[in-house]
DNA sequence: AGGCAACTTCACAGATCAGTGTACCAAGGA
DNA sequence: TCCTTGGTACACTGATCTGTGAAGTTGCCT
């Protein structure tokens, strides 16, 4: 039994494993609230007792799980980041081309967005990862974007962001083919513009 | 008694208006799977019987909640484009001239989108009502920028519906401050963008 | 006077919800 | 050999969930 009742994404019992993958899928599939312990044990063939011993709680389970999305994302902008380099614009541009991929499994719609909708609970830990994960991405055009040489990048930053988490929504609900595509393609016309603009001043 | 029990907006009971104020209030603060009839019947001060002649099923309520929404923001927007004229930017940008004003009320988020997240069940009626909408603000954004002579208006199109519904998204997260105003300006230099590429081509 | 619409009261059904207690078992390391 | 870890089996609690049945009340319209 782990120490602390919420569990370390690095050491799953196998069981354990089991659970956050079935859970996962589950909670993504048909909501947080609509899905119980009793479906997401029997599923992962598995005890309601393992779920409690390993998880702690539902709510456990629930920031496990997008906690371990979460990491999930992040590893695939800093794999895009890693072939960057050092250049500015794919730096700041890297979310857009991983969206595509991530777009290809969110046929549902953002995982943090939905369960941010579903989380009314003003001190549930899972909206801290949520927060924290859309926060990381504004803070990361707004460093790269200062890289880049833009004196005021906030309001920019908050475009990108906006595209991002639009584009995702915009395919999800109204299947708006090419959506990645064309996110991608208005981020850099925002971005390029700024900086020749800038540059002309 | 009505003859459907899928209520019509424009004819509720007095109590059917308390019902649906409630469910709306709740529903959108807590999420749906996370309010029980019980409490809509009791914070309305109506009873249980009531609500179930009035609304058919919780169902039957939540597709009037999505609807009674839907109705007014498109109220907001067929306002402005009122004062719009003819006019084929100010027409364009109608849905950023009220999102300032829409957001004030969505610190919550974007009651589609989180229903969207929460209406797992493919054949929901509630379903059909969100699709719609952002359909809807789709064409809408289709159509202006024919209008305006676009000749080529999908990509744009789907670029001015990621914006809008990504500002949103932005602010209710990140709590981003302008983010309404920063989607506006985006949407702005966008379609002058285009207008001006396309005219010097 | 009659009828209908809106609503109340209240008990009840049947399912499902999160979560617990107790006892047991198998495998691996000290 | 003993202890820990990871798990099983299963019964159970108490709350909550959506939804129904039957009978009664109030007030307006004709």
């Amino acid at each position: 039994m782990p120490a602390t009742p919420t569990a370390d994404l690095d050491s799953l019992t196998p069981g354990a494993r089991r659970i956050l993958d079935t859970a996962s899928r589950l909670f993504y599939e048909q909501g947080i609230h609509a899905v119980g312990v009793d479906t997401i044990a029997a599923e992962s063939g598995v005890t309601k007792r393992t779920l409690y011993d390993r998880f702690g709680s539902k709510d456990g389970l629930v920031t496990a799980y997008l906690r371990s999305r979460d990491r999930r994302w992040r590893s695939m902008i800093e794999a895009r980041l890693g072939e960057a380099g050092a250049d500015p614009l794919p730096r700041i541009l890297a979310p857009f081309d991983v969206l595509p991929l991530w777009l290809d499994e969110c046929t549902r719609g953002c995982s943090f967005i939905n369960a941010f909708g579903e989380l009314h609970d003003g001190d549930h830990p899972g909206r801290d990862v949520i927060v924290e994960e859309k926060t990381w991405l504004l803070d990361h055009f707004r460093t790269s974007l200062t890289q880049a040489g833009i004196v005021e990048p906030e309001p920019l930053a908050v475009q990108l962001l906006s595209l991002h988490e639009g584009a995702i929504v915009a395919y999800s609900i109204t299947s708006a083919a090419g959506a990645a595509e064309a996110a991608h393609a208005a981020a850099r016309s925002l971005v390029e513009l700024a900086l020749t603009s800038q540059g002309t001043r």
